[in-house]
DNA sequence: CTGTTAGCGCTTTCAC
DNA sequence: GTGAAAGCGCTAACAG
């Protein structure tokens, strides 16, 4: 037997109640709601004096069906995981003062099987319930989404949306420099997903690098990981059972270079020791990793402030640069040393 | 200027363009929308098409407005923290089998100041756009929300309301135990949000340890540390500025803890050589202070999993038992030690 | 200053 | 099998 509302709850307080209540018209309360002038200052003490006691307040769906302007900013992601959680919570941090409130949108499923999510969910809310939204990875860039929308990290770099990412190029040279400053020239890559910029930026950042120490890049040693564990399993087995190894590796994220880490375990192979592994992104697992991930930090919540701020300039029809690119840096732990021998 | 859809951008595809495109009415849409029987097998062909071809998505606020089933969750937080979105990642990843999909909210405003969010959010979402909600730390219990609730880690502890939490009172004798295992007498404890059953069962549970160890607490020893960095502040200085200062510090979350280990470094006192600092929660930054924070492992993950399939089953009408318990661990890392001298 | 009247985009009887 | 019409809870003109 299915919930039914009708029959085991009290029915939710709605703006007619407090009307009757109060002894006044609908049209009444909502001006009180909304703060509309033109109340006398005793229909407004006994109106509100109701709604506080009956504990009434708007609903959302309601209301903006009607008003189309909501005050609330929608974050659209295909997952929570620890790449968008970070940036909620610093999206979170930077909209109190803006008077927004949060409303972060996920569906269930597989993200990899559900290409085109961004554009379903921003039309599901848009139009309705936010007044704006900022979509992270989105693949598919929506000409005309309706309502200012600012992507962060999408597919195709900066092009017409507004925009926050980071150093993808910078940060990939690095990690791979920092694999061939340690003596390592037989380096595999396991890129992300092949629809998404950054990953494109990994890549040609590892190549850029290798090409700049003079060292040719063995294509058989790059992979397709699609920046999640599970994608990234198959090809990390693909590389380690190899039988001539690669001595370290280039993960295009840490999600991927932690699902590294476990086949190298399963595999009996030690790392440092065995194998280096580098990472990208910098989320909280990649210390909790065994051993502590070596990797680049995307400094992620930064980026989800900065969405944030460029997202309600945008909706205030405040001129702003129309893409914000923040730095990534290399972070040192535990999981990169010298090839043995 | 402010931004005005109506000016710049098409405006969304709705049910009434796709009628039109298709030669139907609107009311034919919705049933294809909707799976519902009784279109013939040409016209839902015909309607399918055009609804792929212009991209149409329902919108959700409209039509929760009607149907009152919507197929969403809502998880309701004061603010995206550690805790919260630790919680989000455990939800997200068991949300994929049922169906549902996900819609976390979250007001801007300063927590503390703001008591009685979760009434207010809920009315704002329930009866329209949620079947259902888990609330995260609410401290206002609604009687009657109208929706089904699950409450994570509430005010009151397990009463009516079906709840997930875990074993605070057990950890907080873990953490005190430790301390006391490592020839610790002098001990602090700065506690959590007073209005909160754990930050109660967790100050229980601190007196509880030392009682049994036979150590009486020191009185003056015992704050108030409200679970964020910036109302732990006050009462850490306090804490170890007094010219007998504690060994040993419980804080009754990590983030408090986290805010210790910055005084402690601003006073130039050393941790743990000079102070034992213990949190609670084990949140993926305590890994990342210095030092690694010694902490009571709560399974976060693992209780936004538990909360959202004990939501989907009270929505569904199943029978369960309203109230799961996890069980928390010690972790030791690096920031307690014997006392000095 | 207040109430009446129209809808917002959608689902749902209920005729045809 | 299909469409016309009513209305979900609210806001926005407009009358009074």
């Amino acid at each position: 037997m299915p919930y039914d509302p009708h029959v085991d709850s009290i029915p939710r307080v709605k703006m007619e109640d407090v009307a009757r209540t109060a002894g006044v018209s609908v049209a009444t309360v909502s001006k009180v709601v909304n703060g509309r002038y033109g109340v006398a200052q005793s229909t407004l003490t006994k109106v509100q004096e109701v709604i506080d006691q009956l504990g009434y307040e708007a609903s959302l769906g309601a209301r903006s069906l009607r008003s189309h302007r909501t005050n609330v900013i929608g974050i659209l992601v295909a997952e929570f995981e620890p790449f968008s959680t970070e940036l909620l919570k610093g999206a979170s941090s930077a909209v109190g003062p803006t008077g927004y409130e949060l409303l972060a949108y996920s569906g269930g499923g597989a993200p990899g099987a559900d290409v085109g999510w961004e554009r379903r969910y921003l039309s599901r809310l848009s139009g309705t319930l936010i007044d704006g939204a900022i979509i992270v990875t989105p693949t598919v860039v929506e000409a005309n989404p309706g309502i200012p929308v600012v992507a962060v990290d999408p597919h195709t770099g900066p092009t017409g949306m507004p925009t926050v990412d980071s150093d993808n190029l910078g940060g990939a040279v690095l990690a791979t420099e920092h694999l061939l400053n340690l003596g390592h020239r037989r380096i595999a890559f396991l890129g992300g997903r092949p629809d998404l910029e950054s990953a494109r930026l990994r890549e040609a950042g590892f190549r850029q690098a290798m090409a700049a120490a003079g060292v040719p890049v063995d294509e058989s040693l790059v992979r397709v990981g699609g920046y999640r564990r599970e994608t990234a399993d198959e090809p990390a087995r693909v590389l380690l059972d190899r039988p001539d190894p690669p001595t370290a590796l280039f993960a295009a994220n840490d999600l991927s270079a932690i699902q590294v880490l476990a086949v190298a375990r399963e595999r009996g192979l030690s790392v440092p020791a065995d194998l280096s592994v580098i990472g990208f992104d910098n989320v909280p697992e990649s210390v909790l990793a065994s051993p502590a991930l070596t990797t680049i930090n995307q400094p992620l919540q930064r980026m989800g402030a900065e969405a944030l701020r460029l997202l309600v300039d945008l909706i205030g029809g405040r001129e702003r640069a129309p893409h914000v690119r923040l730095p990534t840096e290399l972070v040192v732990r535990a999981s990169c040393a010298p090839p043995r021998s």
